[in-house]
DNA sequence: CGAAGGCTTGATAGACCTCAAACACAGTGG
DNA sequence: CCACTGTGTTTGAGGTCTATCAAGCCTTCG
């Protein structure tokens, strides 16, 4: 039973990385799919699934994770709303990677060929999701260096820089707070570290006066001094107005 | 000035990850561009630049990589024959990472109107092309899970694997042997490890008969336990023959 | 009140890094 | 032809970062 839902998230997230006309604006709003709501840690589509429909995020957060055969899982991703975690699969079959909601969420599900149909008649249209799966695999690059030349505390700093610049730029944050509800554990999974490190690592960053996080909040206490511990540069979001952020 | 080149490893690319009708065929054909020379380390785009052409690797190797404030390096891709290491400059001006030639090679420089006209012109090649970024994507995850939760020697095999899937799917490989044209240091860069640990970690895959690797040729002992010690498993790569490379 | 999940702490072990030096090899110039 | 240089590889020793194991604590919730 596909419906009208609020497409404010999706069309904030698109003007954040894109100028939008009319025209474009109306097209999106024009989407429609099926609503559907997540429990905390329900996964959402799993590695080797083949869906005819991409996910939405509405409200919530959601993360995209791959297991090993040993059983040890990375976190390759976070959402926000706005974000269309898996358009990929618009154009690649076989999933992946399986994709969460990590806490309560609402998505739109919207039909693949609804969306062909679509950036068939916009070509214009068609550029802004690419491009969107384009700031996707930039922000796996920024992962990367993070995951590989970073300590556990530049690393964990470079997180938390780079939800809060994305939530930002989406109008989901409050001053200088934001909802960030991981746990430690998820955190380690997302940094490749153990729960234990991230434990201290974040007693560090307390210790220091950098943030503040209780309770699925974050709070940055010194945005000058994180960025710096972060080596962080905004410019791999590809945001249109980068210096909003700070 | 624009001339025509061979667009066979292109060809061979794109096909290896898609199936191409004639008609798609002669369109990429029919691209044209200039060709350049590069040398060993030689930088083909640099971070911050905004290009308006995108390189298509002909001969050699290409790496992408970026540079930390504090100095330090990671390699983010190894580029083979085929692939178009930047093509995600179409869409997103400013370049987040440098692209740099691994040994002497050649690329051709695609002016982007003509890619913007191509794609225009026949959606399915953009298609082919959407696809082909969202398959680099892919391969960041990957690694982006390496890096997390691999040891050094899981990382380093998995490496292994995939270049060899990758490049046995474009036919560069030479039985259980394939040119990878890297420095010790520079696997080093693109695993997140010191010199000094690849060192150790090959001498320990040469040790249990895994590998052997000098002069920039490395050569597959022993497929099955190589890729079990990896945890490779080839369908991110979302080739059309998985199967072809074992 | 008990159970479960998440957070915190301590102790120990292991993986990997850094520094430093020696070795191998190819290219260069006298 | 041979020192000389530069780059890449190899080896050793010591140190640091992070993982693992194990236990205790705290909060939430049924």
């Amino acid at each position: 039973m596909p419906e009208l839902f609020d497409t404010a998230p999706l069309i904030r997230k698109l003007e954040s990385i894109f100028v939008l006309s009319d025209e474009e604006k109306h097209a999106v709003q024009s989407i429609n799919g099926t609503v559907k709501a997540f429990g905390a840690h329900e996964d959402v589509v799993r590695e080797g699934d083949a869906p005819s429909v991409s996910c939405l995020l509405l409200d919530g957060f959601m993360h995209r994770y791959k297991v090993l055969p040993d059983g040890k899982r990375q976190i390759l991703a976070i959402h926000t709303p706005g974000d269309i975690p898996d358009l990929q699969s618009l154009l690649l079959r076989r999933q992946d990677h399986s994709l969460a909601a990590s806490v309560p969420s609402t998505a739109a599900f919207i039909p693949h060929e609804a969306l062909r149909a679509l950036i068939r008649s916009r070509p214009t249209v068609a550029d802004l999701f690419w491009r969107d799966t384009l700031v996707d695999a930039a922000i796996f690059r920024a992962w990367i260096e993070s995951l590989g030349r970073c300590s556990a505390l530049g690393h964990l700093a470079h997180l938390v820089c780079e939800v809060y610049t994305r939530l930002r730029a989406v109008g989901l944050t409050n001053g200088c707070s934001y909802g960030l509800p991981f746990t430690q554990t998820e955190l380690g999974d997302a940094l490749g570290l153990s729960t234990v490190h991230v434990n201290r690592t974040l007693q560090e960053m307390r210790g220091e006066g950098l943030i503040e996080f209780q309770h699925g909040r974050l709070t940055i206490l010194d945005w000058t001094r994180l960025k710096a511990a972060a080596q962080f540069d905004p410019g791999y979001l590809h945001l249109r107005d980068p210096h909003a952020s700070v």
